[in-house]
Order: structure tokens, then C-alpha cells, then sequence
DNA sequence: GTCTATACACCGATAGAC
DNA sequence: GTCTATCGGTGTATAGAC
């Protein structure tokens, strides 16, 4: 006789492994055939099941999609963490750079994952306020938190005054959680968040379409964009 | 007997005025019910008419979509000229920055008009890739490549350095049409092209709700970060 | 120009047999 | 856990009367 516990591990790995093949289904869906790829439907068709059996995987289609959100986030977060490992010998700039480039690299490869991400609103699709979802997107902003400050003295962190004039701002950034944004000055806090969305604003203009004009130099001009945004890195931490 | 042309003019002034009622219901419908709120039977509920007689004005529901699209660049377009003229008499800083902010103001009055022109992938809509979308989509880059630009002097303008060590992405901008950047060296085109990203990015972010954790403060944000920008546009033109 | 009627497909979700 | 059957709704688009 099999323990309880084995048989219960059994079952529930299997269940995992086809929770995993219906998002991998969904993904595949997603990808062929844009966000309406998503019903419930036709991802059974693509996952060989009927549109009942997902019922038992999933409590309803919006957990799905917010699974696949989820799935994105974490996906993304491992390729910017992987070119940051890649590098882990190197200098900021250098690691900063990577990261950049891995950052839009995961974005041009996958749009339709992108999109979900940060950009679709999907049919009857809201997003929950928190849970798996924000705290995969997290991750993706932690890494580069730590990239732009490794090394930072203390007195360089307080002399970022990019929030000179905005109390009421400082005081929010002030308050944010701690495993958000590792207890830095609200200075530091803005400045990591403007240097993130210069990247990200270039990113999501050519995974949205708006840079087609550019034909396939759109990731020459992102990669000087980047090296200017580490430039400006490096001048907010003067020498100590 | 009135003239045959008047007679013409009468009606097409009227099927005009009917097309804008149609498009107003259909951004109303935008607003309050988001994208599935486009679908052609809830314009028709909304503006009081039968799907069929939509068909009248649109040859289709992407028609519709695409003269929404258009209308929402203009839209912006026309917010952002207006700050600029508010303060024709200012210098090129002020101007800048009342232009970015009008871009932010205009974007979270009308997040899903906004959505709709830089975001969202709706269902089944693909873009038509030359037309009236883009036209209206260019008049908003165009106000910002005058207002960072105005006063340079030719030299001034060869020596912004980018795109230095990419020639593939500088012969590409080299071969922009004119009325989309006016003649500019692919340096200073590339500059105009990241500015705009930097303030697109924080947009785009608050817009599709990756900032909530700011509570209202992401407009102070976005101030601090365009005053940045207005400095670092600054330091590309020395003084001459 | 507007209407009714209609065709045909899709959707999320539920009930109940096996 | 998977199936069939079904409900009640959505959508785009066309035909034809008035």
C-alpha cells in the first residue's frame, strides 16, 4: 500500500504538469492568434480538451489569464536576472547594459506576452489588485534597483535629489514597502523608476508598432538610448 | 430650386454630423465600457440606431476603429499644440515642459482613448499600415522635434552624437521622409526619439495602471522626471 | 436611410451522466 | 476527471421590405 501522502504528491504533481500544459497551450494560442486566442474555448482546442475539463484547472477564465500574466512577469524577471548573472564579474555599466538589452530582447521575442503584461486590457479582463501577479512584476523592477545602486555609499544615495520640491511624492516613496524597493531614499526610489521607464518607454513603442519606421534598427537606437541612461547612472554617483 | 451642389452639401453635412454623433457614442461606449464596448451593437445601442444602419457610414467595424484611432491622436495632438501656444512667448524650456505636461493631462483624462492609440491590440483589428491613423499619429512627434529643436543652430544640431558607432541605425533615420522629421542629422533625430520615449514611458506606465502604488503622486513624478529631461535637452545644445 | 429578419459563428458557464 | 448537452448571451455581416 502506497502512503496517503504519496498518492496525494502523485496526484497533485499531475495536476500541475496539465496546469502547465494548458498555459503552455494558452501561450501557444496567444501567439498565433493574438488575445482572442485566449477564450476558453480555443485554448481547450489547442490543449485537446474539452471547455469543461479547464473548468477543473481553473476556477474561471480570468484565472487563467491571470496565470499567464503571472507566467509573464516571472519570465521576464529570469531573463533579466540570467543576463545579469551572465555577468557577474563585470562592472555596473556593464551588467546594467545586459540587463537593458535582455529586458527588450524578452519583449521583441515575445510581444504577445509583453503585451499581456504591461499593455492589454483584455475583454472583460480585470486584473486583480494583488497577488501573484504584482509580486512577479516585482521582481523584474528589483533587478534593476539593485543593478543601478550596487556599490552606492550611503551619502550618494541621500544626494539624489530628483524629488527636490515634491514633498507629498517623497513622503509616498518614503512609504513604500521595504521588499519593494530595498529602503532607499525617495530620491534614489525615483530615479531607479525614471531610468526604468526611459527603458521601458522605448520597449513598449516598438512592441506596440510605433517604431516600424525605423525597419530593424530599432534595437540600435535602444541600445544608445541605454548606454546614454548609463551614462546618467554614472553621473548621479559622483566618485566618492 | 436650390442647386443640385447644394443639395449635396446639405446631405453631407448631415451624414457627417451623424458620423460624429456615431463616433462620440462609440468613445463614450470606450470610456465606460472599455474595448468590447466598441463591438458595432453597443455603439448602435448607444447612439440610438440599429446595427445595420451603421453600416451606412462605416463599411465596417474596423473602419470605425480606425477613425477612433485617428481622432485620438488628434486629439492629443491638439492638447499638446495648445500648451505649447499657451506659451508662445516663453522660452524653449517652459514650452517643453508645458507640452509634456499637457501629453500626461490629456493621456490619464483619457486613458482608454490613449490605450486605444498606443496600446491596445483589439480583437480581431489590425491597424491599416498608411493612412489617416498615421498622419495624426506624426502630428504629435512633430510638435516635440520643433519645441526641443527650436533655436539650434545648424552646427548645434550636427553635434548631438547619439547615434555614434551605428551607421545602419543613422542611414535609417538619414532616409526619413521630411514632413515626418524635418531634415534633421540622424543624431539629433534620435534625440528627438528618445526624449519622446522618456516621456511616453512614464505615460504609458501610469496609464495601464503600473503605478498605482504612487497613489496621485505619479504626476509629480512624471514633473520631476520632464525637468530632468528639459536639462539633459539643454546639455545636448551648448551654448553657442 | 432605417427598419426586421436572419445566417452563422463565437463566447463563458452550468447540469448531470459516466 | 472527462464527457455530452444545453443555456443565454455575444459578435459581424447580409438580404430585402418600407
Amino acid at each position: 500500500m502506497t502512503q496517503p501522502a504519496d498518492v496525494i504528491t502523485r496526484r497533485e504533481r499531475r495536476r500541475a504538469d496539465t496546469v502547465q500544459e494548458i498555459l503552455d497551450a494558452a501561450e501557444q494560442q496567444l501567439a498565433q492568434h493574438g488575445p482572442q486566442g485566449l477564450a476558453f474555448r480555443a485554448v481547450a482546442r489547442e490543449v485537446g480538451m474539452t471547455v469543461q475539463s479547464l473548468y477543473h484547472y481553473f476556477d474561471s477564465r480570468d484565472d487563467m489569464v491571470t496565470a499567464l500574466v503571472a507566467a509573464a512577469h516571472t519570465g521576464l524577471a529570469e531573463a533579466v536576472e540570467a543576463a545579469r548573472d551572465a555577468h557577474s564579474g563585470a562592472g555596473r555599466r556593464v551588467r546594467l547594459l545586459a540587463a537593458s538589452e535582455a529586458y527588450r530582447h524578452w519583449a521583441v521575442s515575445y510581444p504577445r506576452r509583453f503585451q499581456l503584461a504591461y499593455g492589454m486590457p483584455l475583454a472583460d479582463y480585470e486584473a486583480p489588485a494583488d497577488g501573484p501577479t504584482t509580486r512577479a512584476a516585482r521582481r523584474v523592477g528589483s533587478v534593476f534597483v539593485e543593478l543601478i545602486f550596487a556599490g552606492w555609499s550611503d551619502v550618494q544615495l541621500q544626494l539624489v535629489a530628483l524629488t527636490r520640491g515634491a514633498p507629498d511624492l517623497d513622503a509616498v516613496l518614503r512609504s513604500l514597502p521595504k521588499e519593494l524597493v530595498a529602503d532607499l531614499p525617495p530620491g534614489a526610489t525615483a530615479l531607479a523608476l525614471t531610468m526604468w521607464s526611459r527603458m521601458h518607454g522605448l520597449v513598449v513603442l516598438e512592441v506596440f508598432g510605433h517604431m516600424r519606421w525605423l525597419g530593424d534598427q530599432a534595437g540600435a537606437l535602444f541600445s544608445a538610448a541605454m548606454s546614454e541612461l548609463a551614462d546618467d547612472v554614472e553621473r548621479y554617483a559622483p566618485a566618492s
